[in-house]
DNA sequence: CGTATGATGGCCT
DNA sequence: GGCCATCATACGA
């Protein structure tokens, strides 16, 4: 018993720790299919009587939760438009987290060697990147982190999100990215150490494996919401993926964009920043 | 600042 | 059995 007694209820299990926050799983999986997409409220015929009210409690997305519209977009389009996009985790216990894109990647689908879809492979692992766009594709890396992807339009095209710039809830955030390293070395995370990775920042939203294949678009416990008009458009840079060494040369193509000037990008490469 | 290295286990061949 | 879309730490400049 030291002095990690605060974290201990989280901490205990070890690897099992995100086990604590798997009770918010509130996604309506399995309904997310039946509809279409087809906007019920814009100019119902009515035929079906009043009634129909009743089910306006259905699916419950929050209000500034970007829609399927969204996502349904080429993955290099895609890739960019996240950026400056928020990013929220709603907790089961109500808490919010949110996190500005800063960083992203784009996988293009069978024809790119550095996807998990190359050469059109699909896989019980990697279902959600042909499923549809806005579909959440986790999956577990080196045996202990999470990588989160959304699919785009495109068969077995996605975008893997990097980095964030954490907006709110850092303390919890701190303590979900402390709780997991074994260190117990105590020492504080800096803010910049939260969300500048893709594995860090699934850490520090309590994203897991429980989270593949949900819809970003309809799911209540995680959504996006589109950025407030900033006072300058920001300039995007384009380099070379990160930790593709293999892939030939799909491994130097300009799939990863990110936020020129942003402290909280995982990896800066000034030498693609120098072409623009 | 940089590079080097071990951890660690699911998934695919 | 080998490969990893990573991270934290250790150590050198």
């Amino acid at each position: 018993m030291t002095a990690r007694g605060a974290a201990q209820l989280s901490c205990r299990t070890g690897q099992k720790r995100q086990r604590v926050l798997d009770a918010d799983r509130e996604s309506p999986r399995g309904r997310a299919q039946t509809p279409s997409p087809g906007e019920p409220c814009l100019g119902p015929p009515a035929t079906l009587g009043p009634r129909r009210s009743i089910y306006f409690s259905g699916p419950k997305r929050h209000s500034a939760q970007l829609g399927s519209d969204f996502f349904d977009q080429p993955a290099v389009a895609l890739a960019r438009a996240f950026l400056g996009q928020v990013l929220v985790r709603r907790l089961d216990d109500g808490t919010e987290l949110r996190g500005r894109i800063v960083e992203t990647e784009a996988y293009l689908g069978p024809e790119d060697e550095a996807a998990h879809s190359r050469g059109g492979r699909q896989t019980p692992r990697n279902r959600g990147m042909f499923m549809k766009p806005g579909t959440l594709y986790v999956y577990i890396i080196y045996g202990m982190y999470f990588c989160l992807n959304v699919s785009s339009q495109g068969d077995g095209a996605c975008v893997l999100l990097r980095a964030l710039e954490p907006l709110g809830g850092l303390e919890i955030m701190r303590q979900l990215r402390s709780t997991l390293r074994k260190g117990t070395t105590g020492r504080a995370l800096k803010d910049r150490e939260l969300c500048s990775g893709p594995s860090k920042l699934c850490q520090a939203l309590a994203i897991d494996k429980s989270f593949d294949q949900r819809d970003l678009a309809e799911d209540r416990a995680v959504w996006l919401e589109r950025s407030p008009p900033g006072p300058s458009e920001p300039a995007v840079v384009a380099a070379a993926r990160v930790g593709i060494g293999h892939a030939g040369e799909w491994a130097q193509k300009p799939l990863r964009f990110y936020l020129r000037g942003s402290p909280w990008v995982s990896v800066v490469d000034r030498a693609a920043e120098q072409n623009a």
